[in-house]
DNA sequence: CGACACATGTAACACGTTACATGATTTG
DNA sequence: CAAATCATGTAACGTGTTACATGTGTCG
């Protein structure tokens, strides 16, 4: 619910039209997420159904229309704007992949972690690139970049550690197997 | 599309039927994430649709369907356990959230950057709790709880950096602003 | 019998996403 | 005028997700 959000937060700004949006989306968050317009004009219609923007015939620029966020708008981007207690971590895709990949019958899965893990670091050379040539001078760029950085970091280094824990697994082969945990999900479960 | 794959990836070990692809899904991820047993039913469904797993009378190992993956099925797994080139990074809710809070009106962007902070702590003490608890014996949990972890650590390290750019922003203020870069999008795209 | 677990399924909705249609206005 | 740009909108589809209905088998 990133872009619902996100628009209910531009328009806290004060009125706009739905081209408009699109266009400060994409600004705000250094021109590095496409927002396709037709998303701009479905959110908003979800966005009135829901009484957070409402449409405002007088605060209009010219042909286009003017959508003002409501108080029940405000309230709802505030809450949005709080951290929230994450019960259960969101699901991680490369995770799932990995931990199903350990019994897919003819995959070795460190060959997949190792496989990823190249991509990854390819990954981070190029936006550190890219971080060297843009400079100091877009900041909301900067910042969309860090942020992908600090991410494939902690990806690669947990990658070396499943890699390192299969492998542990593996050598310890034909010991005594240990007793599984029971009822692990209420012990995470935030309460 | 995780879940749809997960179950692809469940079934390239033999036919299996809803319920146990269930009870599979949560014991192959440590038992973190719970998935909804309609939910399996209906990404069967489109699994069926799109020619990727088959219903096989055969192997019913009593009163229960049994599914089995098909050639197409096994493509597509393959195709996923691939890493794949990501044209553009993923909409990261949290860099969103920061990025458009620095101009909502009565928001402080570096209070929300430090609440987060703050919640985001919590979670790594408890799940480096939960780690130290479980042991060792359950490597699905430990894995999951680490990728976790670093994800947060990534998520916190990031935080701290864009609140040290922020204020240094706030600092350069009333010197001369810095051009903008353009067309930074064809930049970050990989070709 | 009644309760409970097993097992399947569906209708409905959420958000994200895109391709496409349609006017209006500007500009060469 | 024709092309390009601005601006709005919608129909359709995808996955994820849940609440609910339904039937079967088992066990005390």
């Amino acid at each position: 619910m990133s872009v619902r959000h996100a628009l209910l937060a531009l328009l806290s700004e004060g009125p706009k039209y739905g081209l408009k949006l699109q266009q400060e989306f994409e600004a705000r968050t250094g021109e590095v997420w496409p927002l396709n317009v037709g998303q701009v004009y479905t959110t908003l219609q979800r966005l009135e159904r829901d009484g957070l923007v409402a449409f405002d015939d007088e605060a209009s620029d010219g042909p286009q229309k003017g959508f003002t966020i409501t108080d029940h708008g405000r309230e709802e981007l505030l809450a949005w704007l709080r951290p929230s207690v994450a019960e259960i971590p969101p699901r991680d895709e490369l995770v799932i992949k990995i931990l199903v990949a350990i019994q897919v019958p003819g995959v070795e899965v460190r060959d997949v972690i190792q496989a990823h893990r190249r991509r990854l670091v390819e990954s981070m050379q190029r936006y550190t690139r890219i971080k060297a040539e843009a400079g100091p001078g877009d900041m909301r760029l900067a910042l969309v970049v860090d942020a992908e950085l600090f991410r494939l970091e902690g990806v690669v280094r947990w990658l070396d550690a499943a890699d390192s824990r299969i492998g542990q697994l593996a050598s310890e082969r034909s010991d005594q197997p240990v007793g599984s945990s029971e009822a692990t999900l209420e012990r995470l479960a935030i309460r």
